[in-house]
DNA sequence: AAGAGCATTCGATGATGTCGAATGACACTC
DNA sequence: GAGTGTCATTCGACATCATCGAATGCTCTT
């Protein structure tokens, strides 16, 4: 891993922590030297990754990010095919629909259909949810053959699951089913339906999933069953060989 | 300027150009050794600024790519003062509305309000257009201390203003003025009108303004008024100690 | 079955990033 | 209005670290 091109990232990670911050603040968050983390930044600022505040100095992230965001997501094959069903998904069942990847630990939107009955409702594409926490995430880390990321899991309600043992046994259980479900886990008021999405190499690059006010919860069959067919089609679009995914080989627990 | 990052936002910027790229292109387009491309895409790897596909071995941009740029988004206040007026603009106007801020000689959209009657529209946030064929982007240069970045001005449309020249010209007129237009410049049957937004320290970090087609144009003196009253209002409340912006001082041309 | 193209690994070289100290600018205080 | 603190920034020497070319193993093609 290249040091220098590692520690330019921690600082777009750091500064994706805090709004602003000063060439200080950087330095002793990466623990660094300032002349070491201003020569890193003086590159990034001239290609506009970052911005600098002509007034106070600080840094902040620059609109070069926002381009790269925007390109991502418009090369994302994965998304395009969504679209369509997570539109017609919305319509059939009356709820948010939601399709997310995998990053780090943790699950990046890539594509909102707004509930349809619903007026002004925030553009939630790019935000990040704790991948333990949601049913996007639960079907990611079910499919992932990435072992959890063994970083402690946050609880972000009083309902999160943070048991790592009882967290997989909850996968093992969505492995089967191709369903994962999440009550009040992410969002006090908020529960989640999701369903793998499948490829070519019977991965699981993504999925699709509903967000359903608690007050509608548990959901109706007829919505469960809406969610699995928009995510079998969605898969076979993308060329998988069997839906649900097959499940992972684990190497023998004896190793 | 450090090499290896600078290196690693190129390979950002070329993968942001084609979809999906091998590692020997990648490394030819900047010539580079391939394992040299191929340390610093680890690197990269490893945050997920860039993917791999697993089964062709290529590379495309990463999910952090969008998690960043909506950071960006949600951190730049010159966005969430936007926010309001533009959907105020919208309706009363009857045209999208957008704001956008300068990357390097190009345009981009930080926001984006679709026309009020239309029906499902791309949203445009994160697209990038070339600041001098568009009416935000001759706002932003005419404020720009950066004259403008000499590179050649590439032609979009046969009526894209491509002489430096005329642009400049165009430019000193907007600085007077407050008000740039574009007639079919950017895009066959669009037009625009932008205004600039003004921060407490007098710079021009961003523009507004309206995308009209080109059945609509000229645009009737309502509406520009309006364009004109929104940007003003947005700069006041980001403190702007005048609108249009103080006129920058030249260093006299016998210098 | 042989070949080509690809990503990937390895090790030696010296170019290059790193750090500490010094500078200059700014703002706030006494 | 002088003083003092913090801040971004610059500079130069050192040693680390990125770089490159060649070699490897792989998959797909001929």
């Amino acid at each position: 891993m290249i040091q220098a091109v590692d520690r330019a990232v921690r600082i777009l990670m750091v500064l994706q922590g805090a709004r602003r911050m000063s060439l200080g603040e950087i330095a002793a968050e990466l623990e660094l030297a300032p002349s070491t983390v201003h020569g890193i930044i003086r590159t990034l600022l001239g290609h506009g990754m970052v911005a600098q505040e002509r007034d106070s100095g600080r840094y902040r992230l620059g609109p070069a990010t926002l381009r790269l965001g925007n390109v991502y997501l418009h090369t994302l094959e994965l998304r395009s095919r969504v679209v369509g069903w997570a539109e017609d998904l919305a319509k059939r069942t009356g709820c948010a629909v939601r399709a997310g990847v995998l990053l780090q630990g943790d699950v990046v939107v890539v594509h909102h259909e707004p509930r349809p009955d619903g007026g002004r409702q925030m553009p939630e594409v790019g935000i990040v949810i704790p991948a333990h926490a949601c049913a996007l995430g639960k079907v990611l880390l079910a499919g992932g053959s990435d072992e959890l990321g063994s970083r402690p899991l946050r609880s972000m309600t009083g309902d999160t699951v943070t048991d790592p043992a009882k967290l997989r046994a909850e996968l093992e259980v969505i492995r089967r089913t191709g369903i994962a479900t999440e009550v009040e886990e992410a969002v006090i008021g908020e529960c989640g339906i999701a369903a793998p999405l499948v490829d070519a190499s019977g991965e699981v690059p993504g999925a699709l999933g509903l967000v359903v006010p608690a007050s509608r919860w548990p959901l109706d069959a007829a919505a469960t069953e809406a969610v699995r067919t928009a995510a079998r089609s969605i898969s076979q679009e993308l060329g998988a060989p069997s839906w649900p995914p097959a499940v992972r080989e684990w190497p023998a627990a004896s190793a």
